[in-house]
DNA sequence: CATGAATGAGAATTCATTCAT
DNA sequence: CATGAATGAATTCTCATTCAT
């Protein structure tokens, strides 16, 4: 609850109960039509959120100084906290902010489509929609700043990782029964479908200068080698 | 320009040349047995590095107050700055020192090893001397600061992972070369061996208190997979 | 070499290389009538500059600390730094506010003034308007730090000394034309028409306690001696 | 008695209640030859002084770092305290070794000398023996530091300032009466005769790199004009 | 005597947060 | 609502002084 990292919260009075990372309120806009009021309320929230995510995996969440994101979102320091109630509930509605929409589209995979195909559907999200989009650089933020942020960790393995392992799972035990694999490697460690996607991100953020990975060749060579193994075909 | 007078300036100038990342003199010591003076040095800055090892990867470079560094290993603020010239080349050190040692194994692999037995030693390695040391803490740090230590990357580029995805490839070319396996998958993307090593890293970090990991079962299916593929045999 | 991270160092860099002894930008207030805002933000800029000046003089650039000058100025410590970049920057501005009205009078003076009356004038000026009020203690933080702020010395040189020596030589010059006087001494050292003066400031500062010195007889003194030598009468 | 400037001094907690600025106790030696013991100590005791004089004049007292000092004198830091009990006892005793030979130059001046001659030697005396040795940075020094420590300004005004001017005053009564002059000027205000040498001092340390100053032919003209005056002649 | 490692009080500077305008 | 000036806690790094060797 209370994070690990931020020394400076100390001070912080009010805020001591309320639990940061738990999901928000949802501020209702009810109206069919927005009005302008919340239309400019909801820009500017967003501009907020896009110029924290440039600062936040910049710099990562303690170098990351709330002038710098007022700055770049055209704003002043002292709005932010019109629309967030301290720096690091900013950081934690910018993690979940990228997260909702995560696993919907991996949940919402048909039960009975084919091992092979929902692998492929499954790299190509990541590849199309983490790694070839700023939620990259939040994947990167969780895994820099979640053990200082527990609840961050928590948050993110309820929301995202529990959901994703647990609908891989279930597609690996269908494929199982319907015969199309007889492995259960899959189903023991769904890990190991995204583990070259997760180097990837990393590799991009800290190696890429050096050497350009085809993160596309990589994953297809990836997927190839697993149905190779799982369906015992030489690749 | 600058001031004649402002100390702190001229220091902070003098060291702004000096490349912190660039490998240090290491003292010589000299006589065969070590000095208690000697001894007590070495044994101080052991400590700290230890320490610092605690703090940097509980809280990141940033976050990190020398202050607690310096309790962590019972000696006062002050004495770090007589081993180590400031924040940032202690974390260097850090870095470094733990750096060094770890290629070497996979270096010293005999050419001809069969690839299967070089892969299991690749990870038995990993799983030993990263994921069960503190060592897993120095990937986590690299990770994690990486993106803003670009000479941090760097070296750790320069002195690991080119060295080792070197290594890894000329075995895969020689046993390609007698028939061992065919696919130069491997050869094209050394990162998938270690990639699943790399996801044990950050689940242990951020996730094993919801759901806990076997790490060696997870390495040896992942190898079991692996060179299922690559000899095309059923797993 | 630089890294990415920290963000003092990337600021001290940046400001390696602004002169802080240049002429600052002036910020024009524009709208005939200041703003409020301006106009509060105009005293506190003069209540820090006052209050640094009684500080650095009392203690010289080194020993004074940036929240005693905070205290005195009846303001926070971190205020400061909105009006001014650092403890150098506060010090240079200090001076140069001090300086750049101080020649004007003397070089505003017409060219044919009977030399005696411009030496009284000259003599007047000093005592009235360095002697008499803090500007004494600028000249004393000038002679003191000067030699430590190699810019300080320089800056004061040109804006003052090289325009005053200047302006004492050239009407020097039309006395000795005009026949008023013979000896070219004050037109070769202008500094002897100045020195006791500058004794005055440091015998004030140093032994007033011990033995008080009638500045303003001293002065006339001089300006008879030199007068009666200059002229060729008996004093 | 207590210092105004040493901020860090509050710690010590020994000393408050000696003098640091009173007189040492002169350690004597005694014995006809010294011992190759005491002539060791006192070479010692001169390194660390003349190397104190090169920082404290070239940074000042409270920038100066006693490991300079020491580095300088070829010593080690703690060495200094077998000396001197600390930075600012130093400080004093620099100040003070430099001071006691000055004035018995100037009172040793033989009452009925002609006024001029005296003059002359006088000037010449300065020129020598202060402007051309390292005494000019003690100057600058007691200049600097003295409002700091008022017990170096009192001493300073004890012990070379008082002397000086009252044998200054004692000549120029005996001169006037003899006949030598009319005018009291000098008797009202000795300073005025050294006022142009102080005004050489601190011109050299801060101007003399923009405009050189020919001393010895300043403090000539000086004399001439000052007797020119006080004579009653043409210059 | 001499050394230099260790200590810890400070001082400059930064930045999250507040609040008057 | 929005602003940005003001605050002051926190943190890095320095250096006089001590003391075990």
């Amino acid at each position: 609850m209370a994070p690990v990292a931020s020394r400076k919260k100390a001070r912080t009075t009010a805020r001591a109960d309320a639990d940061v990372w738990a999901a928000p309120a949802e501020k209702s806009v009810g109206k069919g039509a927005r009005s302008t009021r919340a239309e400019r309320s909801a820009a500017r929230r967003a501009a907020i959120l896009a110029a924290a995510l440039d600062e936040f995996s910049a710099r990562g969440f303690v170098a990351t100084r709330l002038e710098d994101v007022a700055r770049r979102a055209g704003i002043a320091k002292g709005t932010i906290y019109l629309y967030f109630r301290d720096k690091e509930t900013l950081f934690a509605e910018l993690i979940r902010s990228s997260l909702v929409p995560l696993v919907a589209g991996v949940e919402a995979a048909p039960r009975d489509l084919p091992l092979r195909m929902f692998a492929e559907l499954f790299i190509e999200l990541f590849v199309k929609e983490i790694y070839g989009t700023r939620r990259r650089d939040v994947i990167r933020l969780i895994i820099t700043e979640g053990p200082r942020f527990p609840q961050l960790a928590e948050v993110y393995y309820r929301e995202v990782i529990k959901r994703a392992t647990a609908a891989v799972r279930a597609i690996v035990q269908r494929a199982i029964e319907r015969g199309e694999i007889r492995s259960d490697a899959l189903k023991r460690f769904p890990q190991l479908l995204v583990a070259p996607g997760l180097v990837a991100v990393l590799w991009e953020a800290l190696f890429a200068r050096f050497e350009p990975l085809d993160v596309a060749a990589m994953m297809r060579t990836h997927i190839d080698l697993l149905f190779a193994a799982l369906e015992g075909r030489k690749p």
